[in-house]
DNA sequence: TGAGTAAATGCTCATATACGTATATAACAG
DNA sequence: CTGTTATATACGTATATGAGCATTTACTCA
């Protein structure tokens, strides 16, 4: 449970995770939607994987992040919980107008 | 909300919620029930009330610390999921009958 | 094969966190 | 008043964490 915690307490993987929340995204998308340097949106993705929230697959050199369906599964309560609470993330708003405005614009290419 | 997950995040804190979630404690008894130092209990409970987990009053020289009711309010989901999760600490069964067997034995006097 | 792109990771630095010890503050008991 | 108890907090230290830069790895495509 620490670890789970662990990752939820940074503000940008906060973000990170409300954006995923909506769909599968990789790493080069994350990373210009919230303009976050490539190696910091790597590393803060990672951790979210290691706490078992997200899980990842690749397709030729992308990796996709997903949420891990398991862990929905093995922890409603807290999932029901972020599902409210991302949405009210004074960032929210800002980054998914960004992240509609890439989604048009074929990003990673 | 990073503020609740960093409260949570730390496995000493996680103890001394699941032993707070059942019943108002003051530091001493915490401080017993978890073999902490003083200055380190004091610590955690500070964390937890600052990020509103907590509340705390006063009598005489004892401070009572007890779950906040408006953060449960506030935060259901959460709390919903901390009343399941907390009984699952490794440490947990251990430590709860740290706490009985302290109950009846007058601890802070 | 060689250039280009996506992602992960090693290294370093600045900051944050957890802990113990010692001290300060407050309330009580005699 | 004086000593005791409960709690909070200042200070120092060790460790953890987050960020940037540079490098490595893996894959694509011309």
């Amino acid at each position: 449970m620490v670890d789970i915690f662990k990752a939820l307490s940074d503000e940008t993987r906060l973000r990170i995770l409300s954006l995923i929340w909506s769909r599968e995204m990789c790493v080069c998308e994350i990373e210009k939607c919230l303009e976050l340097t490539q190696s910091n949106a790597s590393r803060h993705l990672t951790v979210l994987k290691n706490a078992g929230i997200l899980s990842s697959t690749k397709h030729a050199q992308w990796a996709y992040y997903i949420v891990n369906k398991e862990f929905c599964e093995n922890n409603m309560g807290l999932c029901n919980y972020l599902d409210i609470k991302l949405k009210e993330l004074t960032t929210y708003q800002a980054d998914m107008e960004h992240m509609a405005k890439y989604k048009t614009e074929d990003l990673c290419n």
